[in-house]
DNA sequence: TCTTGGTTTGACCAACTGGTCAAAACAACG
DNA sequence: CGTTGTTTTGACCAGTTGGTCAAACCAAGA
């Protein structure tokens, strides 16, 4: 039983690619409901039908979206390290997040605009892959806590935090942009993160 | 010059508050574009064309529930005073911030879909009122920061961060109550958000 | 050249969209 | 009761929506 992915073209590699790139932008403004597959197929540079050619129908475009998000996103969380020095780990993590938000706007706003709605889509794996996989290293953080090694503190509340503050960069950039004159958040915005997280996280002498 | 409002019976009132209710419900969850009329009008209780008797179409609904609630939404923030002991100005300024995330998380979600929709309708006023009240009170953080009492910290950034931290827990309401296992995240986020906040803020000795 | 397979499109469709309108139903008051 | 102003609605409309389909187009090999 081999692998039964088909050879792709170059010219369906393009298409895809750029159907996928279209619906990106379009769903992370307008959400699933609010945007059309005109809009999408005018973003992709192709007619509808030749649109509906590649992918069966919205939904499945949304879904590819969502699929591909992901892995993306859960990446860095996975990343963190149970051997590694705690604090650095955490920090590290947070500029990681930081980065996705900054080089990876769209897709923090798709993700935000699915679970707005009530995640109608992805909600079964929340409750599955994502718990388990922020349990897992809510007990690491719980068991540095617990030896010292950093301040003492909520191990999901502290996940949630990350998430909150990195995404926030990206979901609401242009709110930031505008309270802040239109100037880059995202420096001053790493600078703030390492300091309150490593104020946050350093143990009481 | 008398005022203009007319006496408006109990009938109106009625109507009006339940259009405006059922607005928000829908509005919040789809966003602008992704909202029809007939949703609203089922879950206001009325028919399509009586819901136009009360206002003259979905873009007014929507407006007068963005108007409605840039007031609730910043009176916190107006509530920051100069003359406070300044963490304790911060802390309840978070913890006014959370108790409205838990009690209208509705009204956080609409206006986080208008952001995310790059603030069509609302985006002006970011510039320049929100601009000028967030300025104005980051200068007073300022001034406390100079002066030592609180610790040194960037004043936009830390109110980003306290927005940042608890819409969280409105407009992410899916995704951490999945993660909790369906468990009540605002005791904890009460508790979490005070100590990391105290941390922050709180000067070194 | 012809054939074969993937690709693209114009025309079309039924369902839904925001919104209109005239007529009906209703309430309040004399 | 009749009159007057408010409220409600069924029928309707033009534009948009997601999606279909047969026909045309096109590249590449035989």
């Amino acid at each position: 039983m081999q692998s039964q992915t088909k050879p792709k073209t170059r010219i369906q590699e393009r298409n895809q690619g750029a159907i996928l790139a279209a619906g990106l932008k379009v769903f992370a403004q307008y959400g699933f409901r609010g945007a059309t597959l005109d809009q999408i197929a005018k973003a992709a540079g192709l007619s509808k039908p030749n649109l509906l050619y590649y992918f069966p129908s919205k939904e499945a475009i949304h879904e590819a979206l969502l699929a591909e998000l992901l892995d993306t996103w859960l990446d860095p969380l996975k990343a963190l390290d149970a051997d590694g020095d705690p604090v650095t780990e955490l920090l590290d993590y947070v500029q990681r997040k930081l980065t996705l938000a900054r080089d990876y706007p769209r897709e923090s706003r798709l993700f935000a605009n699915e679970i707005l709605q009530g995640a109608p889509r992805i909600g079964p794996v929340l409750g599955t892959d994502l718990r388990q996989l922020v349990d897992e290293k809510a007990e690491v953080i719980a068991g540095w806590a617990k030896t010292g090694r950093i301040a003492p503190i909520d191990p999901h509340h502290l996940i949630f935090s990350i998430w909150a503050l990195t995404q926030h960069y990206a979901d609401f950039d242009v709110q930031v942009r505008a309270v802040l004159g239109g100037q880059d958040p995202f420096p001053g915005a790493a600078a703030h993160l390492d300091q309150i997280f490593r104020r946050m996280l350093t143990p009481e002498p």
